[in-house]
DNA sequence: TACTCGTGGAT
DNA sequence: TATCCAAGAGT
């Protein structure tokens, strides 16, 4: 392995491993071994953080807590289990790959490389954490926690937001893995980075590795890993139309790919082209419905920042004839209580929480 | 390769 | 307050 010795390698191995047998996490995915429900955490997990999941996770091993049992469910159901967590192709393809295990493979999540990998939604961190974790199978897991750890032990100042940094990484956490130690010595890497080797202000003074650490030796730890600065998101104005039929209000269903796939939302359309609100709003209803709509007045300005856009949204209320807007699979009129049935994003339940106080 | 795709918490 | 960013994958 290029410029790491065996005997190094051994030594940092071992004491991440009984440092993590010695102050691991007891999180609810740590008490099984399930192949489905690791792959599960795994996946909630991706981008997004422990405190955060922990609450989903087990709602959805309650409702969900076997291949088959989310293979038969409905998609409009899991949608709405993982309201609020983000990311919701992540559901989507999620069901589509244990469909496809339920089918493929009788309901056993495959334990080798290419099965698991050739899964929607499963990619090469994915894969192994659920080959290493679940199977204890000599596979590395390479997440944000393992780029940091092993760029600042060994001192590698790739790029990790580049594709082709990937490949070193994985080639050093494959050959520092234990005979037999996947499980245990993959999430060792992972708590390790999570707890200890933190992004700011790393805790070198507690650090087990710190005297075979080469980033602490030059003092360089800090400015690890190397990583290009993202963009700041892109704004963009929306306008929201609320739409009341006596105790009844208009929620309309995002198309199957792209931003929020799939989640309910009040009609909206954008409006960054510096038109009228009123103007853009009743012509997004004369096309979408052959309908006028009347703009009473307004109704709410929400502030909502996501990964790449920023939306700022301006609601209004309105009046339609509510006839000429019949519900089909993406058009719902539903009172305030039937909204909690529908998976919305966050910045459209802040809506629907205000709406309360309009009936 | 660079961009898309959410959310809430830490600094 | 602004920025970063957390157990990434798809295109």
């Amino acid at each position: 392995m290029a410029g790491i010795n065996h005997l190094e390698a051994n030594e940092v191995a071992k004491r991440l491993l009984t440092w993590y047998v010695q102050n691991k996490r007891d999180l609810p995915w740590r008490r099984t071994k399930d192949p489905y429900q690791i792959w599960v955490s795994e996946v909630m997990l991706q981008q997004t953080r422990v405190e955060s999941v922990i609450p989903y996770w087990n709602r959805f091993m309650e409702r969900f807590p076997t291949v088959e049992s989310l293979a038969v469910a409905p998609e409009e159901e899991v949608l709405k289990m993982w309201e609020g967590l983000g990311y919701y192709s992540r559901a989507r393809n999620l069901q589509a790959a244990v469909r496809e295990v339920n089918e493929k493979y009788g309901g056993r999540v495959p334990d080798s490389l290419p099965d698991m990998c050739s899964l929607p939604g499963v990619g090469p961190y994915t894969s192994g954490a659920v080959l290493s974790i679940a199977y204890n199978v000599s596979v590395p897991a390479v997440d944000g926690n393992v780029f940091r750890v092993l760029s600042r032990i060994f001192l590698i100042e790739d790029d990790v937001s580049k594709p082709a940094a990937r490949k070193k990484f994985e080639g050093i956490a494959e050959f520092l893995i234990p005979p037999g130690e996947a499980s245990d010595f993959n999430q060792a890497l992972m708590e390790f980075g999570a707890r200890i080797c933190i992004p700011k202000h790393p805790r070198c003074e507690t650090c087990p590795v710190q005297s075979l650490c080469r980033g602490y030796r030059e003092g360089v730890q800090d400015r690890l890993p190397v990583k290009g600065k993202k963009k700041p998101p892109r704004p963009l104005d929306i306008a929201t139309a609320i739409v009341w039929q006596r105790d009844r209000v208009l929620i309309t269903r995002r198309p199957p790919e792209g931003l929020l796939a799939g989640m309910w939302e009040f009609p909206s359309c954008d409006v960054s082209d510096g038109n009228r609100h009123e103007a853009e709003l009743t012509r997004f209803f004369q096309g979408k419905w052959d309908v006028g709509l009347q703009v009473k007045s307004h109704f709410a300005n929400l502030q909502h920042t996501f990964s790449h856009l920023h939306w700022n949204v301006q609601a209004y209320t309105c009046e339609a004839e509510a006839e000429k807007i019949p519900e089909t699979d993406s058009v719902k009129w539903v009172t305030t209580r039937e909204l909690t049935q529908f998976a919305m994003p966050v910045v459209h339940q802040k809506l629907a929480k205000s709406l309360d106080g309009l009936l």
